[in-house]
DNA sequence: GTCTATATTGAGATAGAC
DNA sequence: GTCTATCTCAATATAGAC
């Protein structure tokens, strides 16, 4: 096998892995089994398994910030960007729940990791939000409220349907999320978040 | 030290370590040294490992309901029982954190060792929420509303300033969450929920 | 570049003295 | 009941043949 293949191949499989049991609770063998490749060969184009797992980790970060530098923008009306940034997000835990999931776990371990791209990128990227968010409420299409907690609120509901999903099939009482269990949860945030952002006559 | 005293003290210890390293990432030693006592005693009170981990699981269940029956039932007005279980939801994540950590760990792994207290204990409380939910929206306090997903929404914000403070620090710009930052919050979420059941006259 | 066989370490668990 | 010393095994990592 080629490289570039061995290494999409092994990162792939260890995205599923991490993202199922964690950084501590994964073992390379297992991640070998999944790729079908013998374990020497992870550790000859990775290096250490440390080395593997943080480069798991930066291929979720450059996805993590699109959704939003092209939703919350000022040129959009509050409710369209709101709705289309709770949307791709709902999309990204359906479709990636393994990447949720290990930055979910990444989070919980303290985030030692990723700390630098927290307090700079990310960081920024919540402060462009800021900006965003002043100029729709300068307009009168948002009530005032803090920027980076709302970021929070948003985050933690939609993550929620990756990273809660054991907790959420057990209520329901399916194995597994539907189709049309995301339709309802998205449906329930954005009346909290569109209720919210409608609300300002009554409010201000 | 009589065994109640050493049993809770164990207990202590290894939620705190339990909370910042999750069951796989923490060892027996680390607990050993965290509670002042030798190793081997942790095995004589708890057995294994995994025994252990479940006592502490055991602990923070019952923890788990008490707020949501004292405060979202039907004789409450609709703002006034969200507002105080929202409260209630964030004291929990200020003043056990590793708790709610550990909580959330059990979630990701797939919540293999509570699939039974989810699936009878928690969907029966969120059955019972659901009546209460029933009852506002008949009295018009409250749009109609899928009641699992609010309550979804609801753990997930408030669970999130334990889960993934580590984020919010970053982003903040703080060693760790202040006071001031749980009011903030608290004040974004009982915005978000109650500027919704405000909002019925517009709605329904 | 690829893989088998192995060195090394760390962790769960326990035997047995006190 | 309490603790030290030790057993056992699983997991990371690498040496070295092909």
């Amino acid at each position: 096998m080629p490289r570039q293949a061995a290494e999409a191949t092994i990162l792939a499989a260890a995205e599923r892995v991490f993202g199922q049991h964690g950084f501590r609770g994964t073992s390379m063998n297992e991640i070998a089994q999944e790729a079908g490749v013998p374990k020497a060969n992870i550790h000859y184009y990775f290096g250490t398994k440390e080395e593997l797992y943080r480069s798991v980790l930066e291929g979720i970060m450059t996805f993590w910030l699109h959704d939003a530098d092209y939703w919350l923008v000022p040129e959009r009306r509050a409710c369209d960007g709101f709705e289309g940034y709770i949307r791709a997000k709902m999309m990204f835990s359906r479709e990636r729940p393994d990447a949720s999931r290990i930055f979910a776990y990444e989070l919980l371990q303290g985030a030692g990791n990723i700390h630098h791209y927290l307090s700079t990128t990310l960081r920024e990227h919540v402060a462009r939000r800021g900006q965003t968010f002043a100029v729709w409420e300068e307009d009168g299409q948002m009530p005032r409220v803090d920027p980076a907690h709302l970021m929070f609120a948003i985050w933690s509901m939609t993550q929620a349907y990756a990273d809660m999903s054991a907790q959420m099939n057990a209520v329901i009482g399916n194995a597994h999320l539907l189709e049309s269990d995301f339709e309802t949860g998205l449906q329930t945030i954005l009346r909290l978040v569109l209720g919210f952002c409608n609300d300002v006559a009554g409010k201000s």
